[in-house]
DNA sequence: TTACTTTAATAATGTACACTTTTCAAAGTG
DNA sequence: CACTTTGAAAAGTGTACATTATTAAAGTAA
């Protein structure tokens, strides 16, 4: 009696304990579905892929840290033409796996992002509340666009040269450029190299 | 009890009565399968195809429910507008750092790129070889820009509806909308999120 | 006969749930 | 204190089954 109490005394509540949510094959919960049978065969065939995409690219959410410690998160990047019927991820498809930060940011330390306001630069791609990657350590030269100070207002536009003075150009034709004259405070940031558009 | 005899006696053997075989909406049978969550929108976005095929339906759009994911929104990165007056040193303003892969990818395992191709979504803020940010977990409802293949050749286009129909809108007066008819092979991949451009 | 009603047969459909697997804190051990 | 063992907790997984829909036969009434 005494002996298999103490053989069973290892009980007790487990609270925190138990199977953690998305750890199935998927990395994300399930449901059922019904299909028809034919639909099956290539679904079943898609689900292996899938187990294998996901297994190959686990993500931690719980990354607070800077962007040089960001975890890599390889995502499958498409192009070009599919076959008809099933949308499939398949490997096939898969030109190459990319991970954003890599893609965007060259150099960390000398890389910062800014909202963009107002509609001047539209002609470039550059819409209200985008998010702009821009890089300080890329000279600024003529032809590139550039977030800079001018008397105090930030603002993104294209470096241009006219003779022998600075303008900033927009890309939008109802706003003029802006001719940078002696007395003018105008202090370049940086270059932008990429623009984040939220559709 | 003749009565009851005489108002029962209905019964008996019926051979061959019975549903039929194959009298699914998909005119044959079905079987129940488990799929990740994210695969479900575009799955019964397929399935609906498949029963537009057995049966000369015409489209219903009324099966695009409303989203049912809460819209996530970027965080600032810049304390306050960087509107006027915005004094000097950047580091001082920068709220906190940013993963980009973070801010773009809310769920990894249902996200992918794709390399856009074409002008007929410029309005859209969609250059040709900007980066598409897809997510196949969101549902493709009126208004969404999605990914889809018609008759095998990946496009991005607007969804929308007119009457009864499904149309694919582009957004570039220059392009024209697409109405998608019966016997055509539309399957949705996913909805955009985000363009990468690259100025 | 013809049109309608009732009943039995059978498949479709969706979901509940039993069972499995994974994870982790508590208890035990040396 | 570090390690092992245990079993509770919680989610994953597949399938059984209750429900619903459809069909043909049988019955009824005009």
């Amino acid at each position: 009696m005494t002996l298999i109490t103490h053989q069973n005394a290892r009980g007790g509540a487990r609270s925190g304990a138990g199977r953690k949510k998305g750890s199935s094959v998927y990395g994300e919960t399930t449901q059922v579905i019904r299909v028809p049978e034919s639909m099956i065969p290539e679904l079943k065939n898609l689900l292996q892929q899938r187990q294998r995409q996901s297994q190959q690219t686990p993500v931690s959410f719980e990354t607070f840290r800077p962007d040089r410690d960001a975890p890599k998160t390889a995502l499958p990047l498409f192009s070009g033409k599919v076959a008809a019927g099933f949308p499939s991820p398949a490997d096939d498809y898969i030109e190459k796996t990319l991970d954003l930060n890599e893609l965007l940011v060259q150099r960390p330390a000398a890389t910062f992002f800014v909202r963009a306001e107002g509609e001047s630069m539209l002609g470039a791609g550059i819409h209200p509340n985008d998010i702009l990657v821009v890089d300080r350590s890329l000279e600024p030269v003529t032809g590139k666009i550039i977030i800079c100070a001018l008397n105090g207002e930030l603002t993104v536009k294209r470096l241009k040269s006219e003779r022998d003075v600075i303008v900033l150009g927009a890309e939008n034709p109802a706003y003029p450029d802006i001719v940078v004259q002696d007395g003018m405070d105008m202090v370049i940031w940086g270059v932008v190299t990429n623009v984040i558009h939220s559709v």
